[in-house]
DNA sequence: GTGATGTTGAAAACGGTTTTCATTTTCATT
DNA sequence: AATGAAAATGAAAACCGTTTTCAACATCAC
């Protein structure tokens, strides 16, 4: 019953506790708790976004220590790290999580996960035709999401409301929805 | 035969003196110099990087004047500004050339364009899908180039030399080879 | 419990970029 | 050419997200 540090059932804290050990680093209160708090939280946080949850509850918790994690599950191929063009690192969950761009919405924030193997592929055929061998990418839309462009009636010009994409519904192409700033 | 300010060849100080007079904005020596040593170099040119150049003969200009006058370029349309993942901001020339994505050699920085359409349509289908309103995008491949993979044997493994794609032809894909960073 | 070693958090440093501000330059008007 | 209003310049300071420093503290094998 009384539950032991890492007794949690996710298999996250295992990996990371693995990690440590392989690392010879150590457990820390502050550790578990920032992984706890990352694992909660939607994915695509900010180092500031996940200060401020943690930072409610636990003020004892710095900045630094969160950087310092953050990387840490990074190393531990727990979370990965994105830059959009905000000039802010966020971090999304990895465990288990596959390969995927985004879809940015330059409006209200979110980031949308799209996955493309056609894209993928022509990518890999470019490279190939020059010889570059891929290590990784990055592939960013920055655009009006289906929301935003229904408040405001859009661009330039009386564009009437394509139909048939208005209500369209998520397709194999997007994962999930996720993640718009909280404060 | 004295030229006159503004009196060279290229169409890129006509565009700037028309941005200029346009919006109430004033001709300078350091702009104009500026925007010389900008089109004179390769491009992919970072704040430092012009900086060293210009500084060189023209000891007085100050790197403010650069970062400023390089916005100015942008909002010309002269100049596009591009961000890869070292944390510094590059500078291509903009005018008249098309849109394109990057290659970029973790090696030895190389940077190549690549343009695919075949990409951008699929992009387009992902994004109507999901009733998103494509603004822009950037799209930026991570890897070895062709030199540096000869150079070092490569990755992983007793990876033979795949025949063929040596000295592949520069494709329909590839604009042109551009920068690396001099020093 | 002890001690070697890793971790923490506050504050300082970092590095690219932007802002500030006193001085200088541009340019339309005389 | 001289004037003056408005813009541009450059040095230094500010900014801001992130990293480093360092003295105090926690962890864990013994």
């Amino acid at each position: 019953m009384a539950p032991n540090k890492f007794s949690h059932v996710r298999e996250e804290f295992r990996v990371f506790e693995e990690h440590l050990a392989q690392n010879g680093l150590k457990h820390s209160r502050q550790r578990e708790l920032i992984l706890k708090y990352f694992l909660e939280t939607g994915g695509h946080m900010t180092v500031d976004d996940l200060y401020r949850v943690i930072h409610r509850k636990h003020r004892e918790i710095g900045r630094t220590t969160i950087y310092r994690t953050l990387k840490l599950l990074c190393d531990a191929q727990l979370a990965e790290s994105i830059e959009l063009r905000d000039g802010l690192t966020r971090f999304e969950h990895h465990y288990k999580h596959s390969h995927h761009d985004h879809m940015i919405c330059i409006e209200c924030g979110t980031i949308l996960e799209f996955v493309s193997p056609e894209i993928e592929n022509l990518q890999e055929e470019i490279a190939e035709a020059y010889g570059f061998t891929i290590d990784s990418h990055r592939h960013q839309v920055f655009g009006v999401c289906q929301k935003c462009s229904q408040r405001r009636p859009a661009k330039k010009g009386p564009l009437k409301a394509k139909p048939g994409v208005k209500n369209a519904p998520p397709t194999e192409f997007l994962k999930r929805r996720v993640s718009e700033r909280e404060d």
